[in-house]
RNA sequence: GCUGGCGUGGCGGAAUUGGCAGACGCACGGGACUUAAAAUCCCGUGAUGGUAACAUCGUACGGGUUCGACCCCCGUCGCCAGCACCA
């Protein structure tokens, strides 16, 4: 009788024989391969099937590496900085670091169990004081220089989460987090001037192996646009307007001006007449939310009485106030032109203000206009000197002309603001800056990281715009390190992004207590070469990221200015319908009792066999029995034939080298669905040749190599019991024999008129000839006619048209 | 509204990118083994007609290009995602 399958035994096993003999050594002669998985942030609900799918796609992605003879970086670690750790501690009085601390235990013992061969000894946490010190160091350094700076603005405020947040952490108005209608508050802030990195986040996009969807939506957020300044003086008055626009082409066809009702001239433009009417304007407009103004999108205004001119026909425009127009975008004031723009001809229409047409649609003036005509292509009409030039040749160059006539010059502009940094809770990285009252903001001197977060006896958020540090006066209360008088330390804290934006680097020195990485080991094992997460992080973590990566890059820290060469987004595992696993829903899949009953490779195999990596996958428990009757069959098969292996047949070698070929190209492709029925596939079919005359051991040896990455225990004790005294991890991935491959005789289709009729066995070297001949002869019953066309594609198809 | 992606059996999904649609798995049906069940193994399974060989239809819908279209082009519908007054 031969062996059983007991997978909870031979797991159980290969722990620890891994734990004593781990596979992934580095020799000093190995090239490096970093395959880096997003670390997940210590939730107390632990694990589910769906966190198990990233963390299974980049183990498999790591094996196959070492197997082809890199030394991996492999790490994990804890984001552990954060509101649910502080939500949990305002409840139950338990400090963060407790919570967090067992959490994370939890987590650990869960993630041991998918048998990733994750490098402990790198582990990192972003709330252990020894990572946030170097935190706080690129704070320093970036205030040191002048990209880290404090100013007090409207920001946006979430008032359930009791903190400012960055606008990238504003959806639809709503807060990322907890989906609350974020509003507005006025507050003083730290900002990261991330602005200043517009151009190069952009440009070195092109750079990236990254998914397009995630590139795209870098592009859209960062949102570079070129066109110019113009500045329209004021009628009456020594003042002038300067408005953005990208598309200076039109100017002749402004005929009013929008200022958004934050605009610093908004009130002065203000008349006897229009006073009331601008002020309630401002009052009303500066009371709307988000999401009213998200929602609401039909134009208001006000008029204020004042009229600008404009600079290229010196006729009076009028000054409106709309909050259509945005304060912190531009200059906050805009020239309008309604017969070009879809939302200056709502306005125009709505005020009844003229609407000229500068640009010839189909050569022709229109004369009334039911809409904005928004192309630039055509020709320049009632446009004084520029009448007959093409537009978009035109908005190319008038930027330089308005530039020579001194009335403007040429600019662009992002859509991407400066990151809030501020925030107003407990558990996050102190601010390491101390006001004092004559030097002003000093930071903290570099030999007093990490400052330490402080012990607290209320975590609970003021709501008042201080976090709760700011109650411990023996904390806030300091000398000022340059000046030595009585000084205040700045008592909010960083959001949780802050140590997302660099851990990685910390993985490859992190007992180093002299820098955050030293740059012998970051030239050595950096960057990350494959970076595996989920796509909600596109702006996120991702933009930050690179940004500080890029900013570590400048003051020389480390050698490369891009921090993840490609990346794979995964795609979520959702319950039934779609529905995301949450626990209101009650809808989460553990994977523990999965573990459990089927074992950590069915489980691994399930994870991938459940759909296209890249994709949001329905999860079906039933489905997992598939793949462990495969593994138990293949098992069974590789045991039953351990004593009878016969010579290898010339169908048996060729077979082996096409399974080498399929598995390596779908691997390579990250189609790692199809890997799996692959896998199934060939067992079928080694199933039916074992019965018919039996297989080879070769073959067997092949097939226990390439599973290695994705079912590890199984193949492991299975290359023990085939004679081998090392691990299976040892091997070199196995390549594909093209000559070996290759089949004497093909089966192809024929067709008569495109419809499929016989299929015939050819030579595979058969010549056009040959192969329509047989062809033509298998279905020869079947034409009608005369035979007007035959085509043979070598290998695939013959098709005669006959009529 | 704009941008991008997708639409294939009862279900999850394949299809070497223009060449035999539905691989593989789930579910379902039949059979073998068993006192019986479970497990396991074998066979079947897009629809319609036919005892059958086979024929016709079939990749959201309507058209087109082609010897040949799930794949390319034009139009329509539906779903998902991102952005959302950025001038």
């Amino acid at each position: 009788m031969a062996k059983a399958y007991h997978h909870q035994k031979i797991e159980q096993k290969w722990t620890e024989y891994w734990e004593k003999h781990p596979v992934n050594v580095d020799d000093g002669k190995k090239e490096k391969y970093y395959c880096l998985d997003m670390f997940p942030y210590p939730s107390g609900n632990g694990l589910h099937v769906g966190h198990w799918r990233g963390y299974v796609i980049s183990d498999v992605w790591s094996r196959y590496k070492l197997m082809n003879g890199y030394y991996l970086i492999h790490p994990m670690g804890w984001d552990a900085f954060g509101l649910p750790a502080e939500n949990y501690a305002i409840k139950n009085k338990i400090h963060p670091a407790v919570s967090t601390a067992e959490n994370v235990k939890n987590i650990k013992r869960q993630i041991n169990q998918i048998a990733a061969i994750y490098d402990w000894d790198r582990e990192v946490n972003t709330t252990d004081p020894d990572f946030y010190k170097w935190t706080q160091w690129i704070f320093v350094q970036m205030f040191k220089k002048g990209l880290a700076y404090e100013k007090e603005m409207p920001i946006n405020w979430c008032p359930s989460c009791k903190t400012g947040l960055a606008n990238e952490e504003v959806v639809n108005g709503k807060c990322e987090r907890c989906h609350s209608e974020v509003t507005k508050k006025n507050l003083k802030q730290w900002m990261l001037k991330i602005t200043e990195y517009g151009d190069r986040l952009l440009d070195d996009l092109d750079r990236l192996d990254w998914p397009e969807k995630v590139k795209r939506m870098q592009t859209e957020w960062i949102g570079r646009s070129y066109g110019a300044e113009v500045e329209f003086p004021i009628d009456g008055r020594d003042e002038k307007i300067t408005v953005y626009t990208t598309r200076p082409d039109t100017l002749y066809g402004a005929t009013f001006m929008v200022l958004a009702p934050e605009h610093a001239l908004a009130k002065s433009l203000a008349t006897d007449e229009t006073r009331e009417a601008v002020e309630k304007y401002i009052t009303d407009a500066a009371n709307k939310s988000n999401v009213d103004r998200l929602q609401n999108k039909e134009k208001t205004g006000v008029f204020t009485g004042t009229y600008a001119i404009n600079p290229m026909n010196q006729k009076k425009i009028p000054i409106w106030l709309s909050d259509y127009v945005l304060a912190d975008y531009g200059t906050g004031a805009i020239m309008c032109v309604p017969a070009h723009d879809d939302r200056d001809f709502e306005f125009a229409t709505q005020f009844n203000i003229p609407i000229i047409q500068v640009i010839a649609k189909d050569g022709k003036e229109i004369g009334h206009m039911t809409e904005a005509y928004t192309e630039a292509s055509g020709t320049m009409i009632n446009s004084g000197d520029w009448n007959g030039m093409e537009s978009a040749v035109l908005k190319a160059e008038a930027p330089h002309i308005v530039e020579k006539m001194g009335i403007g010059r040429a600019k662009k502009n992002f859509k991407l603001r400066d990151w809030v940094f501020s925030r107003q809770r407990y558990w996050g990285e102190p601010i390491p800056i101390i006001h004092c009252p004559d030097c002003g903001n000093v930071a903290v001197p570099e030999e007093e990281l990490p400052l330490t977060l402080p012990e607290v006896e209320s975590y609970q958020p003021t709501g008042t715009g201080e976090s709760p540090l700011a109650a411990i006066d023996s904390w806030v209360n300091c000398k000022c390190p340059q000046c030595g008088k009585d000084a205040k330390r700045e008592t909010n804290t960083m959001p949780q992004w802050a140590g997302s934006s660099w851990y990685f680097l910390r993985y490859v020195d992190n007992k180093n207590d002299k820098e955050l990485v030293s740059r012998e080991k970051a030239d050595k094992y950096l960057p990350v070469d494959m970076y595996i997460g989920g796509v909600e992080h596109a702006v996120l973590h991702l933009l930050y990221s690179r940004f500080y990566t890029k900013f570590l890059y400048d003051i020389g820290a480390i050698g490369f200015d891009e921090p993840f060469t490609k990346l794979f987004n995964q795609g979520m595992v959702t319950g039934k319908n779609g529905v995301k696993m949450s626990k209101s829903m009650g809808n989460v899949i553990s994977p523990d009792d999965l573990v459990e009953k089927y074992g950590c490779d069915s489980l691994r195999l399930y994870e991938l066999f459940v759909g296209p990596p890249e994709l949001d996958s329905e999860w079906d428990d039933r489905g997992i029995e598939g793949v462990y009757r495969f593994l138990a069959k293949f098992w069974n098969l590789a045991q039953e034939n351990m004593d009878r292996f016969i010579e290898p047949t010339e169908e048996l070698t060729r077979l082996r080298h096409q399974l080498i070929h399929a598995i390596t190209t779908r691997l390579n492709t990250f189609s790692l669905n199809t890997v799996v029925s692959g896998f199934m596939e060939f067992n079928n079919k080694l199933g039916e040749l074992s019965r018919k005359g039996g297989i080879d051991k070769e073959t067997v040896e092949t097939f226990v190599v390439l599973l290695a990455p994705f079912a590890p225990h199984i193949a492991e004790e299975l290359w023990q019991d085939l004679g081998h005294e090392t691990s299976v991890f040892a091997e070199k991935w196995p390549e594909a024999d093209e000559e070996a491959m290759a089949e004497d005789t093909k089966e192809i289709a024929v067709q008569v008129n495109g419809k499929l009729r016989a299929t015939i066995r050819i030579k595979a070297d058969a010549t056009k000839e040959e192969a329509i001949a047989q062809g033509r002869d298998a279905v020869k019953d079947k034409l009608s006619g005369n035979i007007i066309k035959e085509i043979y594609v070598p290998g695939k198809i013959v098709n005669i048209v006959c009529k």
